[in-house]
DNA sequence: ATCTCTAGATACCGATTGGTATCTTTGCTT
DNA sequence: AAGCAAAGATACCAATCGGTATCTAGAGAT
């Protein structure tokens, strides 16, 4: 029955529910003990604060929303489809959730402001990853003769990312999906234009 | 010296930041009673309740950054000068932050989940006011012939919000304009295409 | 000048916060 | 089977939370 290793699992995903629907700093300890059934005592064995739980809980967050990101996108072939993945499992945060309360991403980037630097810097290395695995698919793409040439790296990524979290906001604020509909669109075109 | 209406509006105004820069439920009476200088009792005087107070402050910010928007709007001539000067609005939360903490409707959609449904509703309004916004430039820019007609206006609005809210989302992250300005550009160039 | 009303200060409340010291229990090793 | 190290429970801590009852003082009316 006793096992650290699967205590602790238990920590971070129910602190990941919590922390990603009701905020890091409003998520209680109690709020986590009443979640997993245990007590402060076991928690304060595998976490040495609240704060160092709040960041290992976003970095666990992050290889979950890594590792679901990966292995849809490898299945694809083409860096068109690739791309397409990318904007429906954005788009599945509202229709179908991958974890509960939205991106983790965004989650935490609004949340985490000079006040809490080091939750900020794990939310800046979960944007710096997104960022790189788009940034790697368009390079490939070109280099594979799927999309142009000479076209501007730098502000596809920036679209794609800003446009998909821009658009879970809208959508979670309204209750539907309507607006991710709209930027999935709109991002389908922008790719394309640039397909060969 | 006493001043009932001032001491609201120090209240509004103290709290619109602290509530904009670490959160409504991460600030606490206390953070307020330090930066206006005024005591709990003063404070409940004016707003029967904590709850009361981030709505209300977050109602306060609303006005602001609709009044901001509204005057700049209203000196442009045409719809994509108007359209420009909300994307150069919105790119301003970090060169030059018209109120700290940055876009108030994304940092209050973010945080009001399901369980502060009111704090919601709020920031709901401040998206629904912007959609409307937004979309009145578009159709007065199709009825004076300066928006070619036929477009798909719901498209436009979610777009820009979508984009530039995302962008300020990265910007804060990463801690510079980067995004901003080539979100700002992708947005010139799409709006170029359908001005006539 | 005085009275009155209310804005605001003071002092308190119970509940909850993150955190810790200590004790008990469990599983592993031999 | 016994002993041990570690996992987790229990019980506590001071500090702070949102909120309130009461008191004081200042501004406007007469």
């Amino acid at each position: 029955m006793r096992n650290p290793e699967v205590t602790k699992e238990t920590i971070l995903k129910e602190s990941a529910i919590l922390f990603n629907t009701q905020g890091y700093k409003a998520t209680s300890l109690s709020n986590i003990t009443d979640a997993t059934g245990l007590t402060k005592g076991a928690i304060y064995r595998h976490f040495t604060s609240k704060d160092v739980l709040e960041i290992q809980t976003l970095e666990h967050l992050s290889v979950l929303m890594n590792e679901q990101l990966r292995d849809r996108i490898k299945k694809q072939p083409t860096a068109g489809k690739k791309l397409r993945t990318i904007f429906h499992f954005f788009k599945s945060y509202i229709s179908d959730p991958p974890f509960e309360g939205g991106c983790p991403l965004l989650n935490a980037a609004v949340e985490a402001d000079d006040a809490h630097p080091q939750l900020r810097m794990a939310a800046l290395a979960i944007l710096n990853g997104l960022r790189a695995s788009v940034g790697s698919i368009i390079e490939k793409g070109i280099y594979y003769k799927q999309l142009k040439k000479g076209i501007d790296k730098e502000m596809y990524i920036t679209l794609i990312i800003a446009s998909l979290e821009g658009a879970i906001m809208m959508s979670k604020l309204q209750g539907n999906d309507d607006d991710l509909k709209r930027i999935v669109k709109h991002l389908e075109k922008q790719i394309a234009e640039i397909e060969i």
